[in-house]
DNA sequence: AAAATAGACAACCGCACCTCT
DNA sequence: TAGAGGTGCGGTTGTCTATTT
C-alpha cells in the first residue's frame, strides 16, 4: 500500500503566495510555533499543502532570514563548503546564518557556477578545467589509487546530533587538507561541534606491498602522507573496503576556550556561531575490512598535520581476520 | 514599442530518513 | 521488526522581471 498523500491536492492552492496567505501563516506560527506542518494549513485556515507552508516559512517568511545579495566572503565560504560537502545545501546553509538551503542552491546555480567556470574551475569537482579528468580515482600513493565511492558525515553538535550523508568524489587527504585550511583560516566559524566524518573508500591496490606500521619521522611541514597501500595478494589487484571516521574536535575538553553565542534553540544551526579560539584536532579512526582475503593484513594510515607533537604511530593494529586501526591525523 | 530571450528565484515534486507504534 | 506518518532535502519546474533585438 502506498503512502497517503500529504494533503488534499484537489482543495489546495498552488503557485505564488498572496500577502494574505503569508500573513495568516506568520500569525499562526507566531501564536503556535512551528511544527506539525501537516495539520497547520487547516488550523491556520490556509488552503495550502503542509509542505508548501513549511517551505514558505523556512525560505521566505522566517524573521531571521538575511535578505539581499551575498557578500564576497559568503561566496568563498559557499565554494569551500561545497568542495567539502557537495550539493548538501542544508549543511552549507547551516554555516551561513540567515541563508536558506534553497537560496544557496539557487545562488550556486545562477552565480557561483559561472564564477567558478570563469576561473577555470569545474564547479562539481572543484578541479581545474584543464586538469585531466580523473573522475573519482585519485592517485594517493605510489602504486596505489584510492576511490572514494561514498561518504558519510556525522555532525554532532553538543545539543542535537545530526546524521548527514553525502557522496563525495574527494579523497580523504584532500578533504582533510581542506578542513584544516578552513580551521586555520577561521572561516569555518563552527559552533563547538564534534564532526565525525565517515569515509567509505575503496582502496585499489595495484601492487603487492607489505605495510609496516610506523609513522615516525613524519614532518609537519609537508602535506600529510597518503595512506600506504593496503597489502595485496602477490601480483593481484584487489579492492578494499575501508571505513574511516574522522573526528574534528577540540584539543582537549579542558583546554577549550570559546567565545560562544549560543543559539537559544537547537532547531537551527543558522544562529549558532561560535568562533574557534582553540587548536582543534582532527582525528581519523577507521576500520578496514578485507573481505576477499584470508590472511590478516594491516592497514596503517597515520597522518599528521600542523605543529603537534610528533610521535610514533598511534595505530592499535589488532590481529585477527578483520583489522581495526586507529588513524590519527592531528592538527595542533 | 513589442517580441524574444535570459536570468533569477520561488515553489513544487518525489524520495529518503526518522520516529513512533 | 515492519509499517505508517511526518518531515526534510535535493532536483526540477514555473513564473516573473530585466535585457536585448
Amino acid at each position: 500500500m502506498g503512502r497517503s498523500p500529504c494533503c488534499e491536492k484537489a482543495h489546495t492552492n498552488k503557485g505564488a503566495w498572496t500577502k494574505e496567505e503569508d500573513q495568516r501563516l506568520i500569525d499562526y506560527i507566531r501564536t503556535h510555533g512551528e511544527g506539525c506542518w501537516r495539520s497547520l494549513p487547516k488550523s491556520a485556515g490556509l488552503l495550502r499543502c503542509g509542505k508548501s507552508c513549511r517551505l514558505r516559512w523556512i525560505n521566505y517568511l522566517r524573521p531571521d532570514l538575511k535578505r539581499g545579495n551575498f557578500s564576497e566572503e559568503e561566496d568563498e565560504l559557499i565554494i569551500k563548503l561545497h568542495s567539502l560537502l557537495g550539493n548538501k545545501w542544508s549543511l552549507i546553509a547551516g554555516r551561513l546564518p540567515g541563508r536558506t538551503d534553497n537560496e544557496i542552491k539557487n545562488y550556486w546555480n545562477t552565480h557561483i557556477k559561472r564564477k567558478l567556470m570563469s576561473r577555470g574551475i569545474d564547479p562539481q569537482t572543484h578541479r581545474s578545467l584543464n586538469e585531466k579528468p580523473t573522475s573519482a580515482v585519485v592517485p594517493v600513493a605510489p602504486a596505489t589509487t584510492t576511490t572514494i565511492t561514498a561518504a558519510a558525515v556525522t555532525v554532532t553538535p553538543p545539543a542535537k546530533p545530526t546524521q548527514l550523508d553525502f557522496k563525495s568524489a574527494h579523497d580523504p587527504a584532500q578533504s582533510m587538507a581542506e578542513i584544516s585550511r578552513l580551521l586555520q583560516s577561521n572561516t569555518m566559524k563552527a559552533n563547538n561541534s564534534i564532526l565525525d566524518f565517515k569515509f567509505q573508500t575503496v582502496v585499489k591496490a595495484e601492487s603487492a606491498e607489505e605495510n609496516n606500521c610506523s609513522s615516525s619521522g613524519m614532518t609537519t611541514d609537508e602535506e600529510p602522507p597518503l595512506p600506504r597501500p593496503v597489502s595485496a595478494a602477490a601480483g593481484g589487484e584487489r579492492r578494499e573496503e575501508l571505513n574511516l571516521e574522522l573526528t574534528i574536535g577540540l584539543a582537549t575538553p579542558s583546554s577549550r576556550s570559546l567565545t560562544t553565542t549560543r543559539p537559544s534553540s537547537a532547531s537551527s544551526g543558522n544562529s549558532a556561531e561560535s568562533k574557534l579560539q582553540f587548536h582543534p584536532y582532527l582525528q581519523f579512526s577507521g576500520t578496514a575490512a578485507t573481505p576477499t582475503t584470508t590472511a590478516a593484513e594491516a592497514v596503517c594510515l597515520c597522518w599528521q598535520l600542523g605543529g603537534g607533537a610528533r610521535g610514533n604511530c598511534h595505530c592499535q593494529c589488532s590481529s585477527g581476520g578483520r583489522q581495526q586501526q586507529q588513524i590519527r591525523y592531528q592538527y595542533c
